[in-house]
DNA sequence: GTTAGCACTCGTGATATTAGAGTGCTAAAA
DNA sequence: TTTTAGCACTCTAATATCACGAGTGCTAAC
């Protein structure tokens, strides 16, 4: 069990080191907290504190740095969310306050907002596409070149594709095609979507519009593409900040990583609803052992659940970003209760 | 005036510099060329060339690297586009020769094509929205919630948005909206339209439709949007290959550069038909002097002009970048001639 | 005009040197 | 028993020193 002044120290070290970078020792805590006892005192304790796990040196005569041990035990019991200011407060309210217009474009504001407010890397994933029912499909002549699908979701996502109207088809023809999806589809999930398209639709066409097949597989195409979970990325770029000595090579793999939708569904877990936090190794991802990531879920009203993460390094402001997660979240949820209910 | 041997040992310096990246001395180009002549009038033969302002010397004993004038050289009289291999024809004509649904999907696959044929970092630019005229306007209404707002321009792009049906619009409503649109915008630049909108139309929707001023908002935001010009960018990591000493701080000042649509179309000519190289200080930007550009145009069918551009080290592949952009440009007109034609 | 030969230059990478921050341990003080 | 002053020790980071080699320019002979 640790002691009150070894909690003190090592909740000072942790705030000194993740402020700083750099190894602490045992006169620079006895500078920065209010302990009364030598720098001696504190070396014992901090001897004791690595006896224990929770600190370790970076070489034999350095100071001490947290080790994923006192990390975990500082998240648990010492890290305190921190009030976000009334600035925070301000920006999150303009952006989930003012009139929302679709799915999308909230998840990219969000994540757009939460790398500014951190300074890390932020990572909005929408609920997960396989259990979203289509509520509503139509095809829409824009010229007599164009026609545009339009599919819509009980999630409220909208997607739309626009695609070359085949010479043959005419506006009658779209109607047709229209019916028969929107008899058939509609209130299905979009994998049985997809599985029917590749199924029944074709004789259905074949039957009733037979000119159709070949604009079919464009709309086969859309659905296929809305069927792929939505992922949001913003801060990118931060990483060059808060891991500065990392090489070109890993760098590379870890921005192509981060493009793609199915590593960071992966990644991200969506079933915890508190803050989930997991730190080098525990993300278990070779190209983020020296990476945070931080990972809690939002509700879609009660359509399902989108998760927020955040990726910053191991020694992260986790106070500030845990209070600005927190607000930001219930904002969210509150948000899109809303946009539901109206 | 150069000698002949200047002139093959100029192009062998740059060819071998650009291939190791390294200084070029004179018994490496002794043993790369199939000049009969010892090192030292190699070496004679270089320090002509350094007098001539060709070349230079990275340190006082160092072997020789291209000079500025140097490459302006090269590029003006010596390189000649390479050949393409019949893989990377294949690669272009499996994009561009299939049946290309929209602008925007061509400019985008442009870009990632190109990106990865040369390695380098491609911008595809779309032609000059302010000379876009608007063909059509349309409003869908998608459920009771939301309506979706279409616009089509001459150019070929389709853009739409998707906002909330305010409480107090029915489907009529969006017809009326969709008449004054039609009758008063179709044929207008962009430019002229959103003049327009905020001149002309809130008094016609005021007079015709009183309760559509909200919608009105949405619908303005819609074509400021369109008058933004597009571009497209890809490959902006192989950066990291090409320039791998640079620092984080620069790196994060040239990629949020890269994703500005105005730093693009001014850094970009979009007059000259040919091909345009602009080499290190020539591009005249702070942070690319230390990087080529390649640029050319396209003919959007008889509608305007869009341009590509290749971004990559001083000591770039000019003869298999040229060879490339030079097949690509072509068919990538071919292409969009048809695409209007059909 | 060409070339062999040689002294010279400078960057690169390896090896010493040093200063400083921090440690652990001991023995005395509290 | 806990705390602390004191000190020897360790290791890093920065700087200096050195040797090597690639490359040069120059000279004198071919």
């Amino acid at each position: 069990m640790l002691t009150k002044r070894q909690l003190i120290i090592l909740d000072a070290l942790i705030r000194l080191n993740t402020s700083t970078g750099n190894p602490i020792g045992s006169k620079t805590i006895m500078n920065n907290t209010d302990i009364k006892a030598s720098s001696a005192t504190i070396r014992n304790e901090l001897s004791e504190l690595e006896k224990m796990g929770f600190i370790k040196k970076t070489h034999s005569s350095s100071g001490r740095i947290p080790s994923l041990k006192g990390y975990r035990f500082y998240i648990d019991h010492l890290m305190k969310p921190q009030e976000v200011t009334q600035d925070t407060l301000n920006s999150i309210n303009a952006v989930l306050g003012t009139h929302v217009q679709q799915m999308d474009d909230i998840m990219h504001q969000s994540a757009q907002l939460l790398s500014e407010l951190t300074q890390y890397t932020a990572i909005v994933l929408g609920p997960k596409a396989e259990t979203s029912r289509l509520t509503g499909f139509k095809l829409l002549s824009l010229n007599a070149n164009h026609v545009m699908a339009i599919i819509q979701t009980d999630k409220g996502t909208i997607e739309n594709k626009v695609f070359r109207m085949p010479k043959n088809i005419n506006e009658s023809d779209l109607v047709k095609v229209t019916n028969i999806f929107n008899q058939h589809l509609v209130g299905h999930t979009l994998i049985e979507v997809v599985q029917k398209l590749q199924r029944d639709i074709p004789l259905l066409i074949r039957k009733y519009a037979s000119n159709a097949t070949e604009m079919f597989l464009s709309i086969e195409s859309v659905f296929k593409e809305s069927t792929e979970s939505r992922h949001h990325i913003s801060g990118k770029l931060n990483i060059l900040d808060f891991s500065e000595n990392i090489d070109t090579k890993k760098l590379k793999s870890l921005y192509t990583m981060l493009d793609n939708s199915g590593d960071l569904y992966s990644l991200i877990d969506q079933i915890n609803d508190g803050f989930v936090v997991k730190i080098g190794d525990e993300i278990n991802h070779n190209l983020l052992n020296e990476f945070s990531l931080i990972t809690t879920t939002y509700s879609v009203s009660n359509y399902g659940k989108g998760a927020i993460a955040i990726l910053g390094p191991t020694s992260m402001a986790y106070g500030e970003t845990f209070g600005v997660l927190d607000v930001f979240r219930k904002q969210l949820t509150r948000t899109l209760l809303e946009y539901y209910l109206e």
